[in-house]
RNA sequence: GGGGCCGUAGCUCAAUUGGUUAGAGCAUCGGACUGUCGAUCCGAAGGUUGAGGGUUCGAGUCCCUUCGGCCUCGCCA
């Protein structure tokens, strides 16, 4: 075999004369009857070969059977093209190899579909295709790209990390299902029947007991799993960038942690990133935008309109003020180009998916040099209420005024989506730019109306505020946590928080959180027992990679930036998998399927009819 | 569990109000060609319109069911 030299990317004009290997993929052939020309692809780029019946007859013979795709080496000299022949399309275009000898390592059926070299024409093939052929699509140069990014933020990760002397720790796949938070993916354990492992939702609690354990600064990449619904941006099989300290307070995690963001920023898109990063309380997020990720590449906060609501003749907004809820509403700058269609069919639609009842709207005019509402609910508010509506929301002529009357939560949930889609559409912000920062000041618990009880905002090992520590007993609602999620452009793509590191603090939390001693015990006794044996005060923070990797590479499809990823129904398209197992495996683990009429395939095969001892 | 969009040749897409034998570009196969680089030129082959059922003289098109993909609400401490 040929052994390559040199890469597809590499040679230059300075390189003419040199004798070099090369190897790779035949990304396209152009054959002149004479003249043969091969394209060679490898994951650093295109180099052209040349093969002409003059210099090496054998090659040039060999060279005419290649196709696309095919895996092929070639020894040859390099040679600056001549006048007029170059190609400013290729980094490599300078020059060629002419081809001595030649070799075809391997045959290749005919590609399902095409490799561009083109960005952007990946997401023109069929996904369902591309998944179920993964090892055509990544070959494409776009899907390396995105490869090579992950591969270098998770290197410059560790370099960081370990000159701050962190140390990189696995913690266990096969764990204990702790039953709060997202549903757990179970392992039947063979040696213990009935008895099930579930794979981490996150490393939390053994990050924890590292701590415990004195290892002062954990931090790892590491693979977890819940196994909820997929989205866009969210699989069932993530990865976290992991990272544990002790004795840090928020600050000291927060500044290590930005530090790392600032740094993958710069070192892979060359992005200057300012520290410290701009802090924001989770009130004034939710206030201004809604959520509590605010995406602050544009303005457009939200505006509280309650008070001016109230004295507009417009029954739905006194009503829903009636009943204890709140007038919300945005400004979009040139919505005014929004047609009446558009804003009762298209944006009410679209604030209805978030449980919005309707969605008012006024268009802003200037007339005889002053500005006034027009259309929609203008007519409800008299010209002081209008001048009043205008001034809050700082508006300008051409301006679209959309309100929403609901509750509090609704409104905020409606409206935080609609800002976005408003200014996207809108042409506010530069979408290669970036906007971070820290949301601080989450409030520890939040109520659940259905239970009946408080749940933890983040987890139940999150510390409160120091000075919020007395009101666990009388206003637990207002306490505060030293929780820190970090956010940017509207995605949250890390969070963590100081954690409980006394019992007392920690079981206090259990009972608010309506956690029995018992169940506690049960779920968590193993890390209650640790933290009783000197736990150093602790806090760390985990960091959604995937989501990083997209917005260094500028995507949002989850998908692209994992190499095997899964379709919105759990499956591997490439391997097939989750698929059935043979009884024999299931006999070993004491399992029996169950098979209700919904799981059970579909066809009325007779010989599938066969007596089913699992039926229940 | 709910809502929405989509599925036509290997790929990307067409196909008038339901109307003849479902077309085109690229890819593939065969041929021609000394400088191409999205090579070009000539020719060929390529289809269970995701699947099943229905309405109709007639269905890619309309209706129902179903499979699959994507987006989304719920869910994701």
């Amino acid at each position: 075999m040929l052994k390559r030299t040199r890469t597809c990317g590499q040679l230059r004009l300075s390189d003419a004369g040199k004798k070099v290997v090369l190897a790779g993929w035949a990304h396209s052939y152009r054959d002149h009857g004479n003249l043969v020309f091969i394209d060679l692809r490898d994951r650093e780029g295109l180099t052209q070969l040349v093969f002409d019946p003059e210099i090496q007859p054998q090659a040039h013979e060999l060279a005419r059977t290649v196709r696309c795709e095919w895996v092929i080496a070639a020894r040859g000299v390099v040679r600056p093209r001549g006048e007029g022949l170059e190609n400013p399309k290729l980094a490599t275009g300078q020059v060629e190899v002419v081809v001595g000898e030649f070799e075809i390592l391997n045959k290749a059926k005919t590609p399902p579909f095409e490799i561009e070299l083109v960005k952007g024409q990946a997401e023109k093939t069929n996904e369902e295709f591309r998944l179920a052929n993964r090892y055509i699509d990544l070959r494409r140069p776009e899907m390396q790209q995105k490869l090579r990014v992950r591969h270098r933020a998770a290197k410059i990760t560790r370099d960081y990390f370990d000159q701050l002397g962190f140390w990189e720790i696995e913690t266990p796949m096969l764990a204990k299902s702790t039953p709060e938070g997202a549903r757990d993916f179970l392992v039947p354990s063979r040696l213990h029947g009935n008895s099930f492992y579930a794979l981490p939702q996150s490393p939390q609690l053994f990050k924890q007991i590292l701590m415990v354990g004195g290892v002062e600064k954990y931090f790892q990449i590491v693979r977890c799993f819940r196994d909820e619904d997929p989205r866009a941006d969210r699989q069932a099989e993530f990865t976290q960038i992991d990272v544990e300290m002790s004795f840090a307070d928020t600050d000291d995690v927060i500044g290590v942690n930005e530090n790392l963001v600032a740094k993958i920023f710069k070192e892979i898109l060359d992005v200057d990133v300012a520290t410290p990063m701009r802090r924001m309380s989770y009130d004034e997020a939710v206030a201004d935008y809604g959520v509590d990720r605010p995406d602050l590449r544009f303005d457009m906060k939200l505006k509280d309109i309650s008070a001016i609501a109230r004295q507009s003749d417009f029954k739905v907004f006194k009503s829903v003020l009636e009943g204890g809820g709140i007038v919300k509403g945005v400004c979009a700058p040139g919505g005014g180009r929004y047609t009446r269609s558009d804003i009762e069919k298209t944006l009410t639609d679209f604030v209805a998916d978030y449980g919005a009842k309707g969605l008012a709207w006024c268009k802003v005019r200037r007339e005889n040099d002053e500005l006034s509402l027009a259309g929609g609910t203008s007519k409800f508010f008299s010209p002081d209420l209008q001048r009043q509506l205008i001034e809050r929301f700082e508006a300008k002529d051409n301006d679209l005024l959309l309100l929403v009357a609901d509750t509090e939560q609704i409104a905020n949930k409606a409206l935080a989506p609609l800002r976005c889609k408003l200014a996207g559409e809108l042409k506010l912000y530069d979408p290669g730019s970036f906007e971070f920062v820290w949301i601080v000041d989450f409030p520890l618990f939040e109520w659940n109306e259905g239970e009946g009880r408080y749940d933890s905002l983040h987890h139940p090992f999150t510390a409160p505020v120091p000075e919020d520590l007395g009101k666990l007993e009388t206003d637990p609602a207002g306490i505060r946590s030293q929780a820190y999620d970090i956010v940017v452009n509207g995605s949250e793509i890390g969070g963590g928080s100081i954690r409980i590191h006394q019992p007392p603090v920690q079981q206090k939390v259990f009972d608010l959180l309506n956690i029995s001693r018992e169940q506690a015990e049960q779920r968590f006794g193993f890390f209650l027992k640790a933290l009783e044996y000197g736990a150093p005060p602790h806090g760390g923070i985990a960091f959604g990679l995937d989501r990083l990797v997209m917005l260094l590479t500028g995507t949002d499809n989850i998908r692209d930036v994992i190499a095997f990823p899964k379709t919105q129904r759990g499956q591997c398209l490439l391997t097939d998998a989750p698929s059935e197992v043979d009884q024999k495996q299931l006999d070993e683990l004491n399992l029996r399927a169950q098979r209700h009429s919904h799981t059970t395939r579909q066809g009325p095969d007779p010989q599938e009819q066969r007596p089913q001892p699992n039926d229940a």
